[in-house]
DNA sequence: GTGAAAGCGCTAACAT
DNA sequence: ATGTTAGCGCTTTCAC
C-alpha cells in the first residue's frame, strides 16, 4: 500500500541500505548520481519515511510531549504555539496532553508519553513536580513553562515579573504618580512575589517609600480587583493611580473606580498584567505590560532541543522580559501609545475578504 | 534500558506471545492465574509499552493528527480540547499541527502527519481540501470541525448557526422588540449565512416583516460593530435592539451606542453571538449565544473514532447546537438570567487558595 | 561507494 | 491455553 524503502530499492536497483542513507538525510557519503536518482525516484513514488520503523530502530521519534494544565487555560496556547514554531523548523512533533491540575493525570500522561518514545518533556504551567521515577530513568531531557507555584527550580523558564512590575511602576511614576494603589495575586504564587518586589524596588529606586496599605490582596479574579479599588479609595489618603496584577482584576478595579464615581483615566490610572487581549477592546483600553507567552515557549523548546541534541545539561531558572504596552488606562498622552499589531486571525481575514470570492 | 515483553517472558517463563496477549488486551483466551502473574510482574517491573514496535507491527498508532489553522485563535483550544477529553477515554493520543492558513503548509502537515502513520485526520476551521491525494489514497478517516469557508461539506461538524440565531431572535422579540437591527458577518462564511437566515426566519415565524435596510455589513471586527450601531442610529426609524453577530462586534455596537448617548440596555438591547470569556466581566455583561466549540470537538473525535474502528463511512454534515446565555446587554429581568459556571481554572485556584500553603 | 544482514519490540498466524 | 516463528520498515554495523 505505502512506499517503503524496498519499493525504492527494487525501483532503483540500489540496495535499501543506500536508499537509506540517502532518505534519512544520513551523511555518510553517497556518489552524488546515485543520491540523484534515489531522491528522483522517491519523489515520483511519492515515498514517506514510516516513523514508527524509524523510531524503533533508532529509540529516537523527533517528537516532544507536552504536558499542560489545560489547553484552554489563557497563556497555554501561545506558549504551545511558541513551542511548535521552533520544534518544526527542526523536523520535530508535539504530543499535547492535560494534566488538569492533577498529579493522577499528570503521572498517567507521562507514561503514555514515556511509551511514545518522546525525546523529551514540556511542562506547561503545572507540575507535581514529584520526581517521577520512570522519567528520571529514561534521562530524557524535560522541562518547565510558566510553572505557577514554588520557588526557582532549575531548568524551567519564567516570566520576568519582577522586570515587568518594575515597567508599569516606571511608567506610572514618570507620568507624575507618587501613591500607586496595588492589588496582589496570591501569596503562593512566585508571580506574585515578583510582582510586588519589583513594585516595592520600582518605588525605592524612585525615592518613594513604600506604604503597606496601598497594597490590596487578590486572588486573580474581577472582583477582588472591583474590591481591591473600592478599599483604596477609603483610605485616609488616596492613591492617583492602580497597578492592578492581572488585566482582569484591572477590569475589575475599573469598574470599581467608575461606581465610585471617577474617570479613570482622567481621575485616577490603572495599569494591568499579561496584556490579555481584551484589554485592547475594552475602554478605555488598558495599559498593560505583556506576560511573554509565546517567547517563553519558544525559549523552552530551544532548550530542549539543544538537551536532545547535544545530551542532558541543566540550566538555572531563566526569565523572559516582557513588554509595556501603553494604552489609555493609565493616562499617557497618545504620542506615547505602543503601536498594536493586529492578530494573526485578523490578517488573515482582511486578506481573505480582498481575495476569496463565493467558493 | 527499558522493559519488553521479552524481560517479562523471561521473568516469567512464559513466551512473548503469552505475555503480549495479556499486556496487549488483546481478547485472546489466556489462563486466569497467567494473567495474573504477566500483570504482577509487568507492573513490578514498571512494563511500559513501546508504541512505536506495536504500531509497526499493526499499522494502527492510536493517534489522531489534529491540523488546526492557528493554536491561538479563540475557538480552537475549546475544539482541541473536545476532541482530547473524547479520545483519551479510548486512548487515543493528539498531534497538533498549524497550518497558518496556508495550503502549502497544510500539504505539508498532512505528509508530516501520514509519515507518523496517524489513524485519521480532523481538518480544525481551516482546510483548503484540495483533495489531498496521498490522504485519499491511505483510506484513512478524515473530517472537518468548524470550517470556516464554502457550503455544506459531507464528513464535516459546524455549529448550528441559524439555529443560534433563532434563540437570540426569539429572545428578543420576548422582550417586546420588533424593530432588530442586525450587524452581520462577511457574506463569504457561511456562519455569516445561517445567521442571517436564522434573523430572516425567526421574525417571519413571529410575523414582522424583514426590512433590510436594518442588516448592516460586518466583518468580525470591533470597528463594525461600532460603525454598523452608528449606522442604525440614523435610520429614519430606529431599532429598539441590536443583534450583532459575533461578540467582538457586540462590543463594538455597545460602545458605539453609548457614544451616541444611548445607554445599553436602558434605551437599546444588545445581543452577540459566540459567549467569548470577556461577555462575562465586560459591563454590561454581554447576553450572547454560544458556539458549541468543545462539544463539537468531542462530536467530531467520535465520528471520526467510529471511523476508525468500523472503517470510513461518509456522513452528512452534522449541526452542533449552542444555548442562548442571557445576561445583561437584551435588558432582560435579572430573573431571567442564565446561571454561570466558573471556568475550570477558576475553580482549580480557588481549591488552591484554601488548600495549598507555601511550598 | 555500495551491499548483506541483523535486529529494534511487538503481534499474529500457525503450530501444538 | 501456550509456544514458535516470521516479519512490520527502517538503520547500522560490517564486509567488500
Amino acid at each position: 500500500m505505502s512506499i517503503t524503502l524496498e519499493d525504492i530499492s527494487k525501483a532503483t536497483g540500489f540496495s535499501p541500505a543506500t536508499v537509506s542513507r540517502v532518505l534519512s538525510n544520513s551523511r555518510y557519503p553517497v556518489n552524488a548520481a546515485t543520491r540523484q536518482r534515489i531522491l528522483e525516484v522517491a519523489q515520483t513514488l511519492g515515498y514517506r519515511p514510516n516513523l514508527s520503523a524509524r523510531s524503533l530502530r533508532t529509540d529516537r521519534t523527533h517528537t516532544v510531549g507536552v504536558l499542560v494544565d489545560d489547553i484552554m487555560s489563557p497563556f497555554v496556547p501561545p506558549i504551545v504555539r511558541g513551542i511548535q514554531d521552533h520544534l518544526m523548523q527542526y523536523g520535530f512533533s508535539c504530543l499535547i496532553v492535560n494534566s488538569d491540575w492533577s498529579p493522577d493525570f499528570e503521572y498517567a500522561a507521562i507514561e503514555n508519553l514515556l511509551s511514545h518514545s518522546v525525546d523529551g518533556i514540556i511542562f506547561v504551567e503545572y507540575s507535581h513536580l514529584a520526581v517521577h521515577e520512570a522519567l528520571e530513568q529514561s534521562q530524557k531531557p524535560h522541562l518547565f513553562v510558566h510553572r505557577l507555584f514554588g520557588g526557582a527550580v532549575k531548568n524551567s523558564i519564567v516570566p520576568d515579573d519582577y522586570h515587568g512590575a518594575t515597567l508599569a511602576m516606571r511608567h506610572l511614576i514618570d507620568l507624575g504618580h507618587r501613591r500607586v494603589g496595588y492589588i496582589s495575586g496570591p501569596e503562593n504564587w512566585h508571580t506574585s512575589r515578583g510582582r510586588l518586589a519589583g513594585y516595592r524596588d520600582e518605588l525605592a529606586r524612585q525615592g518613594i517609600t513604600f506604604d503597606p496599605v496601598l497594597v490590596q490582596p487578590g486572588d486573580w479574579e474581577f472582583d477582588a480587583g472591583y474590591a481591591g479599588a473600592r478599599r483604596l479609595l477609603e483610605l485616609a489618603e488616596r492613591p492617583t493611580a492602580v497597578f492592578a496584577t492581572n488585566d482582569v482584576m484591572a477590569l475589575g478595579a475599573i469598574y470599581g473606580l467608575q461606581d465610585a464615581g471617577l474617570a479613570v483615566p482622567a481621575d485616577i490610572g490603572v495599569v494591568g498584567y499579561d496584556n490579555r487581549d481584551f484589554t485592547k477592546i475594552f475602554r478605555p483600553q488598558i495599559t498593560t505590560v505583556s506576560l511573554p507567552a509565546y517567547e517563553m515557549g519558544r525559549t523552552a523548546a530551544e532548550r530542549l532541543l539543544t538537551q536532545i541534541t547535544h545530551g542532558k545539561s541543566d540550566f538555572e531558572e531563566i526569565k523572559i522580559t516582557g513588554q509595556l504596552y501603553v494604552r489609555e488606562s493609565c493616562g499617557a498622552d497618545a504620542a506615547l501609545r505602543t503601536p498594536e499589531e493586529p492578530l494573526a486571525a485578523t490578517v488573515f481575514r482582511r486578506v481573505l475578504l480582498n481575495k476569496q470570492p463565493e467558493e
